[in-house]
DNA sequence: ATGACTTAAAGTCAAGATGACCTTTACATG
DNA sequence: CATGTAAAGGTCATCTTGACTTTAAGTCAT
């Protein structure tokens, strides 16, 4: 299995390849209900191990770049999209997570807005799967994807991420739907709003959503952030500075 | 800078050297006020780069063990104490954070019971320092520990890790003591006896605490889990299933 | 032995948050 | 112009939280 001559002490302290991979969600309707449902893109294995099984998109740490700069990268290769939330999820190493060689994978975790373009840019090698009920996928990837999903729930409940799976605009029906989505239970949309009403980080516009068959929902955006925001939540490390980026279009 | 041969693409890609660190939480007696304070050991730095400077215990990863084993062994190694709790914290891999050589740390977290043995047992290279007001330390370990103790006091005001700094009898009020140390806030007593008769895991005993000048307190347990408990809080992900170890000199 | 002192343990009360539900408003559509 | 639909705002009972009071059960000094 190892075919060098280093001794065994020597052998004992080479480092483990090093990974970095990404969980990338993003809300699409559903086919039959229509309703927005979790999904994530997942590339297929072109070489062995696992070899046809779909993973996880990743790849190497390069020399030049962050932790958070290989995920966004994997995240724009496979998506062609910038970020509107990246965070470290968790750092996976046990010793037989692959095959023969050691391999430490840093996985990161994303969301993004699918819309337009993106979601139609499959290839033959990279598709994008309903977040529940994933098939078998190489390494310990569906451990990780279960993971994800937990700590994005977790996250919905305290924290403000839902706006990143949106546009800069949105009525309070739409951000529901994300809540419901994620959560995977209905809403009331009474008590909703007046929840979203004591959060500091939304804000109504005086623009209104013309067209559907009922009175036209107020708009709303996410706050500009005046400055530093104090971590809330169970929010994770670089989050508060570095980690975040928030994707705006800058006005309409 | 970079000596070897190998050209600019086989270079990009050469692993960063892999660390493991760990920051370990003890509570000690302060020596002004003789209630409970934080404190945790470093190691001081025998050779380049950072020689000379304090920096938090670790080392690399050997082949044969997973990322917690190499974190306990951390543990161990400087405090000779089992973990009470040990959970990954966060993998620092910013390019610059060492000099010259690129450095990824993965950084767990513990709480041990400090009492007897341990404390006593400083040596030159190994000392404990109260948690606050820390002094400048090498690499960015001064970031990690405070992100370290951001962690704690989340995980704390949810989860149930506090027990972990104590024995395994104790009184509601050297619990209180335990939260308000690393709160760094008074809590109600009445109050907070009121809340953890709702916690579910932690257990009256019908012993009582004799010899204060008072009415002798109830001892209280943690609760022996009965079986796999759902991931409540800001929970980590190991945290559930294999990474934390409980300490138990099961029962007196 | 008695009373003073100290903390444990339990209870009270008002303010705030939450979930279930109702009413009114303002559009689109036929 | 009536009707349908969802927005927006309100009510009410329940639960939770923080501040505070009362009673219990020991030790200690006299």
């Amino acid at each position: 299995m190892y075919t060098n001559a280093a001794n065994v002490t020597e052998r004992q302290f080479v480092p483990p390849s090093l990974a970095i991979s990404t969980v990338i969600f993003a809300l699409r309707p559903s086919v039959t209900s229509g309703r927005p449902t979790l999904w994530l893109p997942l590339v297929r294995r072109i070489r062995q191990p696992y070899r046809g099984k779909w993973a996880l998109p990743g790849g190497p740490l390069a020399r030049s770049e962050s932790l958070v700069e290989a995920a966004g990268r994997n995240l724009k290769e496979t998506t062609q999209l910038e970020p509107g939330y990246l965070e470290q999820l968790y750092c996976f190493g046990a010793v037989d997570r692959s095959p023969a060689e050691r391999v430490v994978s840093i996985v990161y975790w994303a969301l993004v807005q699918a819309e337009a373009a993106a979601m139609a840019e499959e290839t033959d090698n990279v598709r994008w799967f309903r977040a529940d009920g994933l098939e078998e996928l190489a390494f310990d990837h569906n451990e990780i994807v279960e993971y994800a999903l937990w700590r994005l729930r977790n996250k919905m409940e305290y924290g403000s991420i839902a706006y990143h799976f949106l546009g800069d605009r949105f009525t309070l029906a739409q951000l529901r739907e994300v809540y419901e989505a994620v959560l995977d239970k209905r809403l009331d949309p009474a008590n909703f709003r007046r929840q979203l009403r004591g959060a500091r980080d939304i804000e109504p516009t005086d623009e209104y959503l013309q067209g559907g068959r009922h009175r036209p929902p107020r708009l709303y955006r996410y706050r500009p952030e005046p400055a530093a925001a104090a971590g809330s939540g169970g929010a994770d490390h670089q989050t508060q500075s570095n980690g975040v980026k928030h994707v705006r279009s800058d006005q309409h």
